[in-house]
DNA sequence: CTTTGACCTGTGAGTAGCTCACAGGTTTTA
DNA sequence: TAAAACCTGTGAGCTACTCACAGGTCAAAG
Protein backbone atom coordinates (compact mmCIF):
# COMPACT_ATOMS: atom_id res chain seq x y z
CA UNK A 1 0.00 0.00 0.00
CA UNK A 2 1.10 3.51 -0.68
CA UNK A 3 0.62 6.41 1.69
CA UNK A 4 -2.73 7.52 0.45
CA UNK A 5 -4.14 4.01 0.35
CA UNK A 6 -3.12 3.34 3.91
CA UNK A 7 -4.48 6.70 4.97
CA UNK A 8 -7.84 5.97 3.38
CA UNK A 9 -7.92 2.53 4.95
CA UNK A 10 -7.72 4.09 8.39
CA UNK A 11 -9.59 7.28 7.49
CA UNK A 12 -6.80 9.64 8.35
CA UNK A 13 -4.94 12.39 6.58
CA UNK A 14 -2.02 11.13 4.47
CA UNK A 15 0.15 13.61 6.31
CA UNK A 16 -0.70 11.84 9.51
CA UNK A 17 0.60 8.63 7.99
CA UNK A 18 3.83 10.35 7.05
CA UNK A 19 4.02 11.88 10.50
CA UNK A 20 3.52 8.56 12.28
CA UNK A 21 6.15 7.05 10.02
CA UNK A 22 8.60 9.79 10.93
CA UNK A 23 7.77 9.20 14.59
CA UNK A 24 8.53 5.52 14.26
CA UNK A 25 5.03 4.16 14.84
CA UNK A 26 4.90 2.71 11.35
CA UNK A 27 7.81 0.94 9.71
CA UNK A 28 7.16 0.61 6.01
CA UNK A 29 9.64 -0.90 3.59
CA UNK A 30 10.78 0.80 0.42
CA UNK A 31 10.00 0.09 -3.15
CA UNK A 32 13.52 0.05 -4.61
CA UNK A 33 12.23 1.09 -8.03
CA UNK A 34 10.89 4.46 -7.04
CA UNK A 35 11.77 4.86 -3.38
CA UNK A 36 8.12 4.99 -2.37
CA UNK A 37 7.05 3.82 1.08
CA UNK A 38 5.38 0.41 1.09
CA UNK A 39 2.90 -0.38 3.82
CA UNK A 40 1.25 -3.73 4.49
CA UNK A 41 -1.71 -5.10 6.42
CA UNK A 42 0.33 -5.04 9.61
CA UNK A 43 0.89 -1.32 9.22
CA UNK A 44 -2.81 -0.82 8.72
CA UNK A 45 -3.47 -2.67 11.96
CA UNK A 46 -0.92 -0.56 13.76
CA UNK A 47 -2.35 2.64 12.39
CA UNK A 48 -5.90 1.74 13.33
CA UNK A 49 -4.69 0.69 16.74
CA UNK A 50 -2.89 3.98 17.17
CA UNK A 51 -5.96 5.98 16.22
CA UNK A 52 -8.15 4.11 18.68
CA UNK A 53 -5.58 4.58 21.38
CA UNK A 54 -5.48 8.31 20.60
CA UNK A 55 -9.23 8.50 21.00
CA UNK A 56 -8.79 6.89 24.38
CA UNK A 57 -6.35 9.58 25.32
CA UNK A 58 -3.00 7.84 24.90
CA UNK A 59 -0.13 10.05 23.83
CA UNK A 60 2.07 9.21 20.87
CA UNK A 61 5.07 8.25 23.03
CA UNK A 62 2.81 5.93 25.00
CA UNK A 63 1.47 4.37 21.85
CA UNK A 64 4.96 3.90 20.51
CA UNK A 65 5.94 2.13 23.72
CA UNK A 66 2.94 -0.14 23.48
CA UNK A 67 3.74 -1.02 19.89
CA UNK A 68 7.36 -1.68 20.75
CA UNK A 69 6.37 -4.01 23.57
CA UNK A 70 4.13 -5.86 21.16
CA UNK A 71 7.02 -6.06 18.69
CA UNK A 72 9.07 -7.72 21.41
CA UNK A 73 6.31 -10.26 21.93
CA UNK A 74 5.46 -8.93 25.35
CA UNK A 75 1.83 -8.35 26.13
CA UNK A 76 1.32 -4.59 26.27
CA UNK A 77 -2.03 -5.03 28.00
CA UNK A 78 -0.83 -4.55 31.60
CA UNK A 79 0.80 -1.30 30.58
CA UNK A 80 -2.30 -0.31 28.68
CA UNK A 81 -4.43 -0.85 31.75
CA UNK A 82 -2.02 1.13 33.84
CA UNK A 83 -1.63 4.14 31.58
CA UNK A 84 -5.31 4.11 30.90
CA UNK A 85 -6.14 4.34 34.57
CA UNK A 86 -3.86 7.33 34.90
CA UNK A 87 -5.45 8.98 31.91
CA UNK A 88 -8.89 8.49 33.36
CA UNK A 89 -7.82 10.14 36.58
CA UNK A 90 -6.47 13.04 34.64
CA UNK A 91 -9.58 13.40 32.52
CA UNK A 92 -11.60 13.57 35.68
CA UNK A 93 -9.32 16.25 37.04
CA UNK A 94 -9.72 18.24 33.84
CA UNK A 95 -13.48 17.94 34.04
CA UNK A 96 -13.48 19.15 37.61
CA UNK A 97 -11.26 22.06 36.70
CA UNK A 98 -13.44 23.10 33.80
CA UNK A 99 -16.57 22.83 35.88
CA UNK A 100 -14.93 25.04 38.43
CA UNK A 101 -14.09 27.50 35.71
CA UNK A 102 -17.62 27.45 34.38
CA UNK A 103 -18.93 28.12 37.83
CA UNK A 104 -16.70 31.15 38.13
CA UNK A 105 -17.65 32.33 34.70
CA UNK A 106 -21.38 32.12 35.20
CA UNK A 107 -21.02 33.83 38.56
CA UNK A 108 -19.05 36.60 36.88
CA UNK A 109 -21.63 36.91 34.13
CA UNK A 110 -24.49 37.36 36.50
CA UNK A 111 -22.51 39.82 38.58
CA UNK A 112 -21.81 41.77 35.39
CA UNK A 113 -25.49 42.14 34.59
CA UNK A 114 -25.66 44.89 37.11
CA UNK A 115 -22.42 46.62 36.29
CA UNK A 116 -22.10 49.56 33.89
CA UNK A 117 -19.46 49.41 31.19
CA UNK A 118 -17.39 52.47 31.96
CA UNK A 119 -14.35 53.72 30.10
CA UNK A 120 -10.74 53.13 30.95
CA UNK A 121 -9.70 55.86 33.35
CA UNK A 122 -6.01 55.27 33.83
CA UNK A 123 -6.60 53.17 36.89
CA UNK A 124 -8.78 50.44 35.51
CA UNK A 125 -9.04 48.86 32.10
CA UNK A 126 -12.29 47.00 32.44
CA UNK A 127 -13.82 46.62 35.84
CA UNK A 128 -15.62 43.52 34.67
CA UNK A 129 -12.39 41.62 34.61
CA UNK A 130 -10.44 43.48 37.20
CA UNK A 131 -13.06 42.85 39.85
CA UNK A 132 -14.41 39.56 38.65
CA UNK A 133 -13.03 37.47 41.45
CA UNK A 134 -14.45 39.80 44.03
CA UNK A 135 -17.84 39.39 42.41
CA UNK A 136 -17.32 35.65 42.21
CA UNK A 137 -15.53 34.97 45.46
CA UNK A 138 -14.79 31.38 44.53
CA UNK A 139 -11.01 31.44 44.60
CA UNK A 140 -9.71 30.02 41.36
CA UNK A 141 -6.30 28.78 42.23
CA UNK A 142 -5.41 27.09 38.97
CA UNK A 143 -3.65 23.72 39.14
CA UNK B 1 10.60 48.43 37.66
CA UNK B 2 12.80 45.86 36.04
CA UNK B 3 11.62 42.58 34.61
CA UNK B 4 11.98 40.52 37.72
CA UNK B 5 10.36 43.11 39.93
CA UNK B 6 7.33 43.35 37.66
CA UNK B 7 7.17 39.58 37.44
CA UNK B 8 7.17 39.25 41.21
CA UNK B 9 4.52 41.95 41.50
CA UNK B 10 2.16 39.87 39.40
CA UNK B 11 3.46 36.49 40.54
CA UNK B 12 4.52 35.31 37.13
CA UNK B 13 7.67 33.98 35.57
CA UNK B 14 10.04 36.72 34.36
CA UNK B 15 10.09 34.97 31.02
CA UNK B 16 6.35 35.52 30.80
CA UNK B 17 6.95 39.23 31.24
CA UNK B 18 9.49 39.17 28.45
CA UNK B 19 7.11 37.13 26.32
CA UNK B 20 4.19 39.51 26.86
CA UNK B 21 6.48 42.39 26.03
CA UNK B 22 7.52 40.73 22.79
CA UNK B 23 3.85 40.14 22.05
CA UNK B 24 3.05 43.79 22.54
CA UNK B 25 0.88 43.48 25.63
CA UNK B 26 3.33 45.47 27.68
CA UNK B 27 5.10 48.57 26.43
CA UNK B 28 8.00 49.42 28.70
CA UNK B 29 10.38 52.27 28.08
CA UNK B 30 14.14 51.90 28.03
CA UNK B 31 16.75 52.97 30.47
CA UNK B 32 19.20 54.71 28.13
CA UNK B 33 22.11 53.99 30.48
CA UNK B 34 22.00 50.24 30.25
CA UNK B 35 19.25 49.47 27.76
CA UNK B 36 17.18 47.69 30.41
CA UNK B 37 13.39 47.58 30.10
CA UNK B 38 11.60 49.93 32.46
CA UNK B 39 8.11 49.07 33.59
CA UNK B 40 5.77 51.27 35.61
CA UNK B 41 2.59 50.90 37.64
CA UNK B 42 0.52 50.98 34.48
CA UNK B 43 2.38 47.93 33.16
CA UNK B 44 1.74 46.14 36.39
CA UNK B 45 -1.98 46.84 36.03
CA UNK B 46 -1.91 45.59 32.47
CA UNK B 47 -0.04 42.46 33.43
CA UNK B 48 -2.39 41.66 36.29
CA UNK B 49 -5.31 42.33 34.02
CA UNK B 50 -3.89 40.01 31.40
CA UNK B 51 -3.38 37.22 33.91
CA UNK B 52 -6.92 37.50 35.19
CA UNK B 53 -8.24 37.50 31.66
CA UNK B 54 -6.16 34.37 30.91
CA UNK B 55 -7.69 32.63 33.90
CA UNK B 56 -11.07 33.48 32.44
CA UNK B 57 -10.03 31.87 29.20
CA UNK B 58 -9.24 34.87 27.01
CA UNK B 59 -6.55 34.29 24.42
CA UNK B 60 -3.53 36.53 24.11
CA UNK B 61 -4.75 38.13 20.86
CA UNK B 62 -8.07 38.88 22.54
CA UNK B 63 -6.33 40.41 25.51
CA UNK B 64 -4.15 42.50 23.25
CA UNK B 65 -7.25 43.78 21.48
CA UNK B 66 -8.89 44.66 24.76
CA UNK B 67 -5.82 46.53 25.90
CA UNK B 68 -5.58 48.38 22.62
CA UNK B 69 -9.19 49.45 22.84
CA UNK B 70 -8.53 50.73 26.32
CA UNK B 71 -5.46 52.60 25.03
CA UNK B 72 -7.73 54.32 22.52
CA UNK B 73 -10.03 55.40 25.36
CA UNK B 74 -12.81 53.14 24.16
CA UNK B 75 -14.55 51.02 26.72
CA UNK B 76 -13.49 47.44 26.06
CA UNK B 77 -16.31 46.12 28.23
CA UNK B 78 -18.85 45.37 25.50
CA UNK B 79 -16.24 43.31 23.71
CA UNK B 80 -15.28 41.65 26.96
CA UNK B 81 -18.88 40.65 27.56
CA UNK B 82 -19.12 39.31 24.05
CA UNK B 83 -15.93 37.27 23.97
CA UNK B 84 -16.66 36.07 27.45
CA UNK B 85 -20.01 34.68 26.43
CA UNK B 86 -18.36 32.81 23.56
CA UNK B 87 -15.73 31.40 25.88
CA UNK B 88 -18.38 30.18 28.28
CA UNK B 89 -20.10 28.34 25.46
CA UNK B 90 -16.84 26.77 24.47
CA UNK B 91 -15.99 25.75 28.00
CA UNK B 92 -19.33 24.03 28.21
CA UNK B 93 -18.64 22.22 24.98
CA UNK B 94 -15.27 21.09 26.30
CA UNK B 95 -16.89 19.82 29.47
CA UNK B 96 -19.45 17.85 27.51
CA UNK B 97 -16.72 16.37 25.34
CA UNK B 98 -14.62 15.33 28.29
CA UNK B 99 -17.60 13.81 30.02
CA UNK B 100 -18.31 11.86 26.88
CA UNK B 101 -14.71 10.68 26.88
CA UNK B 102 -14.89 9.70 30.50
CA UNK B 103 -18.00 7.72 29.82
CA UNK B 104 -16.26 5.80 27.06
CA UNK B 105 -13.24 5.27 29.26
CA UNK B 106 -15.12 3.92 32.24
CA UNK B 107 -17.15 1.69 29.96
CA UNK B 108 -13.93 0.37 28.45
CA UNK B 109 -12.41 -0.15 31.89
CA UNK B 110 -15.29 -2.21 33.16
CA UNK B 111 -15.37 -4.22 29.95
CA UNK B 112 -11.67 -4.89 30.45
CA UNK B 113 -12.17 -6.34 33.91
CA UNK B 114 -13.30 -9.58 32.34
CA UNK B 115 -10.78 -9.72 29.55
CA UNK B 116 -7.49 -11.63 29.74
CA UNK B 117 -4.33 -9.85 28.70
CA UNK B 118 -3.07 -12.08 25.92
CA UNK B 119 0.05 -11.62 23.87
CA UNK B 120 0.33 -10.03 20.47
CA UNK B 121 -0.29 -12.78 17.94
CA UNK B 122 0.36 -11.08 14.63
CA UNK B 123 -3.28 -10.20 14.24
CA UNK B 124 -3.93 -8.16 17.31
CA UNK B 125 -1.72 -5.93 19.39
CA UNK B 126 -3.86 -5.49 22.45
CA UNK B 127 -7.45 -6.61 22.31
CA UNK B 128 -8.31 -4.19 25.07
CA UNK B 129 -7.89 -1.31 22.70
CA UNK B 130 -8.68 -2.99 19.43
CA UNK B 131 -12.07 -4.07 20.65
CA UNK B 132 -12.86 -1.30 23.06
CA UNK B 133 -15.58 0.36 21.03
CA UNK B 134 -17.33 -2.91 20.52
CA UNK B 135 -17.33 -3.44 24.26
CA UNK B 136 -18.47 0.16 24.77
CA UNK B 137 -20.87 0.71 21.89
CA UNK B 138 -21.13 4.39 22.58
CA UNK B 139 -19.90 5.76 19.30
CA UNK B 140 -17.23 8.30 20.02
CA UNK B 141 -17.21 10.41 16.94
CA UNK B 142 -14.77 13.07 17.99
CA UNK B 143 -15.63 16.38 16.42
C1' DC C 1 4.60 9.63 -27.17
C1' DT C 2 3.95 13.37 -24.67
C1' DT C 3 1.37 16.04 -21.63
C1' DT C 4 -1.34 16.61 -17.67
C1' DG C 5 -2.78 15.71 -13.33
C1' DA C 6 -2.51 13.05 -9.27
C1' DC C 7 0.44 11.08 -6.55
C1' DC C 8 5.03 10.43 -4.20
C1' DT C 9 9.45 12.22 -1.55
C1' DG C 10 11.66 14.88 2.58
C1' DT C 11 11.87 18.97 5.07
C1' DG C 12 10.36 23.06 7.47
C1' DA C 13 6.99 26.04 9.35
C1' DG C 14 2.73 26.98 11.79
C1' DT C 15 -0.62 26.26 15.64
C1' DA C 16 -0.91 28.43 21.83
C1' DG C 17 1.33 29.96 25.53
C1' DC C 18 4.58 29.87 27.65
C1' DT C 19 9.35 27.99 29.53
C1' DC C 20 14.04 27.25 29.26
C1' DA C 21 18.69 27.60 27.30
C1' DC C 22 22.39 30.28 25.48
C1' DA C 23 25.91 33.80 25.06
C1' DG C 24 27.18 37.97 26.36
C1' DG C 25 26.65 42.67 28.91
C1' DT C 26 25.59 45.12 33.70
C1' DT C 27 24.97 45.72 38.44
C1' DT C 28 25.25 44.40 43.11
C1' DT C 29 27.40 42.21 46.89
C1' DA C 30 31.25 40.30 49.61
C1' DT D 1 37.82 43.11 42.36
C1' DA D 2 35.66 39.11 41.48
C1' DA D 3 31.74 36.29 41.84
C1' DA D 4 26.81 36.13 41.90
C1' DA D 5 22.72 37.72 40.27
C1' DC D 6 20.53 40.11 37.08
C1' DC D 7 19.75 42.02 32.35
C1' DT D 8 19.55 41.60 26.94
C1' DG D 9 17.62 39.25 22.48
C1' DT D 10 17.03 35.19 20.08
C1' DG D 11 15.86 30.48 19.24
C1' DA D 12 14.27 26.01 20.49
C1' DG D 13 11.04 22.83 22.90
C1' DC D 14 6.50 21.16 24.34
C1' DT D 15 1.62 18.29 21.48
C1' DA D 16 -0.17 16.18 17.48
C1' DC D 17 -0.78 17.11 13.80
C1' DT D 18 -1.56 20.01 9.20
C1' DC D 19 -0.08 22.44 5.35
C1' DA D 20 3.23 24.37 2.05
C1' DC D 21 7.10 23.75 -0.93
C1' DA D 22 10.10 21.98 -4.53
C1' DG D 23 11.08 18.36 -7.11
C1' DG D 24 10.58 13.25 -8.66
C1' DT D 25 7.15 9.39 -10.52
C1' DC D 26 3.37 7.34 -12.68
C1' DA D 27 -1.30 6.47 -15.01
C1' DA D 28 -4.38 7.78 -18.35
C1' DA D 29 -5.79 11.00 -22.13
C1' DG D 30 -4.73 13.27 -26.37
Amino acid sequence: MKVKELAMGAEVNPDTVRFYTREGLLKPTRNPDNNYQQYDAEDLRRLRFARKARQLGFSLPEIRQILEQADDHHSPCPMVRDVFQQRLTEVEREIAELQQLRKRMTAALSAWQAMPDGSPDGHTICRLIEHWDEAAPDKGKKE
